[in-house]
DNA sequence: GTCTATATTTGGATAGAC
DNA sequence: GTCTATCCAAATATAGAC
């Protein structure tokens, strides 16, 4: 007897899944170039040609990836925008931001590393073009923020906060005692 | 008449020179990883196999222009510790980094990108490891301002300062049109 | 749905002539 | 001191069997 209609979409998926996290280990340890096909088919207990039914090579997995990156920034913004308060709102986001990088250090540094990719390079920029252009929306979002707080600038403050943030968080992922608690202290006595 | 001993030497100097600056041109337009060697030697103008008899190959070439970068770091440093009053220093500091970047933020951009590699790379991570370690120097080294300057944790001070500054290279080197001056009078108006 | 075997390409590196 | 020709390894991608 063939197997169901909803057994294969289950396992297809399963599988699937299975080669994505896979890649995403490996790109976090040894990084974008430096992985080849043959680790993550290898980390994901499956051959290199299954691999390619499911992706269209190395880049359909990065490209992956970069969407879930995507989607992680915005349901921050998202969970502010729900708060009522404009101070409230910039709380959740400098707790959102700093959280995810004191949990997985390696995943920020990985996206800043192809976010820095030249400008030139012919495959890869249109990834770090993506995540340029998300940072701009969270400078967008902030600016509406700083400006219901009636600050002076509230684009200049909306900049500025952003620099100090990423700062913050390119330290975090650089250096592992790095004092998140007393300098997060810090910012908000700074901005909020 | 065979050519003289000086002639010699200097013909040596231009050509690894060349070579080098030509290789610095590439990874800042393609990245390290997308330049050929081809592409260096072409655009040096030399054949792949006398760009052998200078460099230890690409590898070597790229640690050459990381020993520029930290000397590059450390003369801002140096340049700061001839001044006498705390407050001048850190304004050294302020406009010795920014200037940089803002003269050549394709640059700065490289080797950020080059320090955000993965720890796990078996080639590269040694060279992240160096620049990580130049900006704990330069961390140090802003510690002993801040303390001079009587502020209430001096270290604490340091990380805080470091993160805005590095967070605004950062912006600085990823946008154009960041507005450098504005925010730089910010910066000096929190910290000096 | 998954595997093994193979074709193809790219690019780093070397040897030897001039 | 410099070049051309060649070798070699690595890794991507595909074809066809089970």
């Amino acid at each position: 007897m063939p197997r169901s209609r909803e057994e294969n979409d289950r396992i297809r998926r399963s599988t699937m899944d299975n080669i994505g996290t896979a890649a995403m280990e490996c790109f976090l340890e040894r990084g974008y170039h430096a992985t080849s096909i043959d680790d993550i088919a290898k980390r994901a207990g499956v051959s290199k040609g299954l691999l390619y039914n499911y992706y269209q090579g190395k880049e359909g997995l990065l490209a992956e990836s970069v969407r879930d990156r995507v989607d992680e920034i915005s349901a921050v913004m998202e969970a502010a925008s729900a708060l009522a308060k404009p101070r409230e709102q910039l709380l959740r986001i400098i707790d959102g931001a700093l959280s995810q990088i004191a949990e997985n250090p390696k995943g920020y540094r990985f996206f800043l590393h192809l976010q820095t990719q030249p400008e030139e390079d012919e495959v890869l920029s249109k990834y770090s073009e993506i995540l340029n252009q998300e940072m701009s929306r969270q400078y967008e979002f902030q600016s509406a923020i700083f400006e219901r707080m009636q600050v002076e600038d509230p684009k200049l403050r909306s900049l500025y906060f952003s620099s100090s943030l990423h700062g913050i968080m390119l330290l975090m992922s650089i250096y592992p005692d790095y004092p998140i608690e007393t300098i997060k202290e810090q910012l908000i006595r700074d901005f909020c």
